[in-house]
DNA sequence: ACAAGTACTTACCCTAAAGTATGTATTATG
DNA sequence: CATAATACATACTTTAGGGTAAGTACTTGT
């Protein structure tokens, strides 16, 4: 009979490390691959709906507003809308997601150093 | 008949989102919800395969040693082993993966900030 | 002889995320 | 009356990522 190899219990886990590691809590926040990408075209200067999906074109429009609404729903971003017709929706930065800028920045001059081959 | 909408061509959109958006670029790399927190980790120091996995126990083998081959792959970490028995494999940041360590500072920095209701 | 520790690997499954393709409300304009 | 523009919504499918569970190789310790 071989030793039954203990399961981990992954889900406790997660909330621990949610607890302990910084770096883990601001990924449950924009973890993933798009919302540092809005949030880097909504520090330059709310959009409005249009104008971010311009800004990205690889984006889907179901994957965009998706996030728009998690964002808006995390309290990073603050959508605005005028009630005319045709809509003018406008998204920008709260207060803690301006405070995102540092990282965003951050990400934006590493990734430009990167490709001038500094790091090599 | 209706006019049919103009599929967009996401695959060459992304391309143009590479050359043109820094953080984009950041995302192919270091996108999705692991890969910073295991370089949080080894920004505060090498660490060997059995230590990172007990720095982030939410994490499982399979998908701990995965990242970690593709942040090998990518020039972010460094992988060096010691040819004894049992096995001592240590990983490092690389010059390009500390010069990441900025970016995952603003996080932690973020996160703490967030939690002690700084942005509210 | 067998367990224990290290650093993996592999096969299989499952779900959440992403992509495709369309539809909708409203009003101004030709 | 059809069209265009904006900001979405929604049904459906596909894919990639992640999770579970187990196996492997080699040696030291009991």
């Amino acid at each position: 009979m071989t030793a039954v190899k203990k399961a981990s219990t992954i889900q406790e886990n997660k909330q621990i490390a949610l607890d302990l590691c910084p770096v883990t809590y601001v990924m449950e926040k924009i973890g993933g691959y798009w919302k540092p990408i809005i949030l880097y075209h909504l520090s330059k200067q709310s959009k409005r709906y249009s104008e971010v999906k311009r800004a990205i074109p690889a984006i889907t429009e179901k994957v965009l507003i998706q996030h728009l609404k998690q964002l808006e729903e995390d309290g990073l971003v603050i959508r605005e809308s005028k009630p005319v017709v045709p809509p003018f929706v406008t998204y920008s930065l709260s207060t803690a997601g301006k405070g995102l800028i540092p990282v965003i920045n951050a990400m934006a001059k590493w990734a430009i150093k990167e490709r001038q081959g500094a790091f090599m």
